[in-house]
DNA sequence: GAATTAATTAAACGTTCGTTTTATTATTGT
DNA sequence: ACAATAATAAAACGAACGTTTAATTAATTC
């Protein structure tokens, strides 16, 4: 009838991110209610609202401390100063380690778009192409000094991106292929796609793992 | 106060269908109302039942249709007995311009895949995997005829679909290239990304149109 | 241990949703 | 011309939605 025994802000504000991204990604922003998310974390939908003043806001948070939190990978795995193709290496891994160990954040952060407000879509597209510049400024840099091939360094970044991000639309954790081993085939074929082949005969930019042949299908 | 004057089935019922598909397209299966999009069609939101029994049903027709488009327009396009490189290019070039052309069919079957119920989204996928069954089988081939460096042909897959189908999100018809330029890049990135460049120095797969480097945005 | 504050419940509000029912008019077939 | 039918409008239904208000209890503070 009130308060419970037990009952802590902190945490529950927690409990709420967690199952706002999980109930999200499964069944979309739109289609989830705040009474079917009240009743995932264990509590009345009226105690949401102590949180997040509206359902917008809570989606809004969960994006915007996504992207911040790319970001910020991103700037801490970023190598100080070296060669287009080390640099590329570095961001092809820490995009998709990052995605894969999100793929429920990410998920919502690339669908739910449309359900921000003008100036919540402008923010959080701002934080978005921040990013991608990065990879552009790559791929240029590795174009001008011809370790790369590259025809159009816009299309290509928003190709590769894709590719990338695709991931976590097929990958499922424990299945068939381990996260490193993704990620060491990412990484060939996007050095493939830029064509850098320029260091020696087969160019190893990451830790090597053993590669399995597999022959079965991917899961959709 | 009923049936109005010119009034035909047919008709609406088209205009109901690309409505829907716009409508959805821009705010999400679950954001568009049905009165909405009766009055995009410019009738009242009964008269929509006359067409599909329930919304999930016009979505499903929707989607339905889009990849039965699809594997029509690949099975008109598909080479009857080539080789591996110039199947893959075929399939490439079929993919990047039906996707374009459908942009926000593509869009709607992509994002509202979750709506659908249970068996209705067992039928979409069981033609969506058929149809990635095909590009697995060329790379295959080509895989064992040492025409194509792949490691892993289901994972490579996924990953040029992704970023083939990826072009439905940045590009904008009429823009800064043409719908050919934009399928040539992406030809030559999938070839290079498959490790394809067996035949002479600078193989061309498709028709040759005038890369014009264009560096800023050239509107028609 | 009393007063204060934080956390929550229970109930309600107005709105909108997908859908159904019923009536009415335009078109078609004879 | 007249019956039959196809196409629509108008209105209503119950359910579910996001959100608010008010009351109630647990934890904290002094």
């Amino acid at each position: 009838m009130a308060r419970t025994t037990g009952s802590d802000g902190e945490k529950t504000e927690a409990a709420i991110r967690e199952a706002a991204v999980n109930l999200i990604a499964r069944l979309g922003y739109e289609a989830m209610s705040m009474r079917q998310l009240a009743a995932e974390v264990g509590v009345q939908a009226a105690a949401l609202y102590r949180y997040f003043p509206t359902k917008e806001d809570l989606l809004f948070t969960l994006m915007r401390e996504h992207m911040e939190g790319l970001i910020r990978a991103w700037n801490a795995a970023r190598p100080a100063a070296a060669d287009p193709a080390r640099r590329l290496a570095a961001y092809v891994e820490n995009h998709i380690a990052f995605h894969i160990e999100r793929r429920h954040a990410t998920h919502v952060s690339n669908m739910e778009l449309r359900s921000l407000s003008h100036d919540r879509l402008t923010q959080i597209l701002r934080m978005r192409t921040a990013y991608e510049k990065e990879l552009r400024a790559i791929l240029r840099d590795g174009a001008e000094a011809s370790v790369f091939s590259v025809e159009d360094t816009g299309l290509t970044a928003m190709a590769v991106i894709q590719m990338m991000t695709g991931v976590i639309v097929w990958f499922r954790p424990g299945e068939r292929l381990s996260i490193s081993e993704v990620t060491a085939t990412y990484l060939s074929m996007t050095m493939r796609l830029v064509g850098a082949e320029a260091h020696g005969a087969t160019t190893t930019y990451s830790a090597p793992h053993g590669f399995g042949r597999a022959k079965d299908a991917v899961a959709p």
